[in-house]
DNA sequence: ATCGGCTCGCGCAA
DNA sequence: TGCGCGAAGCCGAT
């Protein structure tokens, strides 16, 4: 399968499968697991599945943890009655998830992929760590990253021709799990949920059940105004899907398909959608994947960084520091509504997120600056933070990433320009802030 | 409501 | 070497 490959070749003696669940965290429509299964029956093994949960893992907030645990919880049920035991890790990888590996004697380990930096070290250290084979498998983007392109592509339109080359061969359905005919017969430790797992319910639900749901909702009402409605924030035209997709509780690729497939959907509905979800999506992992400073100013273009550098001098009408940002008391309304729906709601509207981190960069005393703070807000409060859209999204904003010139303006240089001038003509940024005025808080 | 100018660089055609 | 065009815009002219 052209999906999978090979992370480091090792051994194949051993006991059973483990598919290291990293990123995607759900049982259906996962490539990763349906693979590790088919290595698991092939070799007449179990499967197991095993999620470690890193010690300095920070969850900006307890609901973030609780969206994670309670999904996970959901998947343990789930394999229970796939007769696929479902284990925890708990502490380092080093003191922990390497020393649960070894005890368990796997012949293969199979693991999901992630572009980000922090989690591609795990794996090379635990690839390391432990004699037997490490294959990883793209079940995170439709086309995977590493066939998509071999390189940082300049802009969507490069990397467009190049995914919609391979859309036939990997916009498929995806098959799906089914009961494991070999059982584990060693004992196991149980698993051991934080006590933060019981946290009232959430909104949005967590896990796959919901995540399905959700989707549904959107298939049959959001998709059909999605062309014109997307960029107006109270229009509830939008999936609201990316938490979902950031904690791998639903597969992009089955998005993408059932839309693919829809007969009901218009054509102009159905592309603009597919672009966003596809192409744009693509593109941050192609950032992240092959850009090792995503999250900083040395990741940016150059005509940015020439046009930002000219600037640097310009006087600042408005220095705010990251507590007044944070606390949402700068002056401008529309950006400090933006901020409070963040924080009640782990959630902004995405064309409102290009605008509240396009004002930091006004805001602040340098680009550099600005980019920390937008990241450090973004992975703190939204539900979808720590994710390669969120870095690209935010250099794109204030970097120029992906993006061209436009004419030159006083700090920003020849970054795009938003302003609230701009988002009043488009939509009513008094509604908008009545609205998150009237949000309850969490 | 719609249009053009603003501005840089990649990728492709010549 | 030249040319088209790009991820979400702005502003002013018509």
């Amino acid at each position: 399968m052209r999906r999978a490959r090979y992370l480091s070749q090792g051994t194949h003696e051993g006991q059973c499968v483990v598919y290291w669940m990293s990123r995607d965290q759900r049982t259906q429509d996962n490539w990763a697991l349906w693979y590790a299964q088919q290595e698991a029956e092939k070799r007449q093994q179990p499967l197991l599945v095993v999620f470690h949960l890193e010690k300095s893992f920070l969850h900006a907030q307890d609901w973030h943890f609780s969206f994670l645990c309670q999904g996970l919880q959901e998947v343990e049920q789930t394999l229970f009655q796939l007769n696929i035991p479902f284990l925890l890790s708990r502490g380092t990888i080093q003191d922990h998830l390497i020393p649960l590996l070894k005890q368990l004697r796997p012949s293969l380990v199979v693991t999901d992929f992630d572009p980000l930096r922090i989690k591609r070290e795990w794996k090379l250290i635990v690839s390391q760590a432990i004699p037997v084979s490490m294959i990883e498998v793209d079940t995170h983007n439709i086309v995977p990253c590493w066939i998509a392109s071999d390189k940082q592509e300049f802009g969507a339109r490069t990397l467009r021709p190049k995914i919609h080359r391979l859309l036939s061969e990997f916009l498929t359905d995806i098959p799906q799990i089914h009961s494991h005919p070999y059982r584990f017969s060693t004992i196991l430790p149980p698993n051991e949920w934080p006590h933060l797992a019981l946290l009232p319910p959430l909104s949005p639900t967590p896990g796959e059940k919901a995540a399905w749901e959700a989707f549904l909702t959107f298939f049959s009402n959001g998709i059909h105004r999605y062309a014109q409605d997307k960029n107006l924030p109270l229009a509830n035209a939008t999936s609201r899907l990316s938490a979902y997709f950031h904690f791998g509780q639903l597969s992009p690729q089955r998005v993408a398909y059932e839309i693919s497939q829809s007969e009901t959907i218009s054509l102009e509905n159905k592309n603009t959608f597919l672009e966003e979800l596809i192409i744009r999506r693509e593109l941050s992992d192609n950032f992240v994947f092959y850009q090792k400073n995503y999250d900083n100013w040395d990741g940016i273009p150059a005509w940015a960084k020439r046009s930002l550098n000219k600037h640097r001098d310009d006087p600042r009408p408005f220095l705010y520091t990251l507590e007044t940002l944070e606390s949402a008391q700068t002056h401008d309304p529309l950006w400090n509504a933006c901020q409070k729906s963040m924080k009640k709601t782990g959630y902004l509207h995405g064309y409102l997120r290009m605008y509240w981190a396009k004002k930091i960069l006004e805001w602040s005393l340098s680009p550099e600056e600005a980019i920390e703070k937008a990241i450090y807000l973004n992975d703190h409060y939204f539900l979808d933070g720590r994710d390669p859209n969120g870095y690209t999204g935010i250099l794109w904003s204030i970097g120029g990433l992906h993006d061209r010139p436009f004419s030159e303006r006083p700090i920003i240089g020849q970054i795009r320009p938003m302003t609230a001038s701009g988002c009043e003509r488009k939509f009513s940024t008094r509604a908008f802030i009545d609205w998150v005025e009237y949000l309850p808080e969490l």
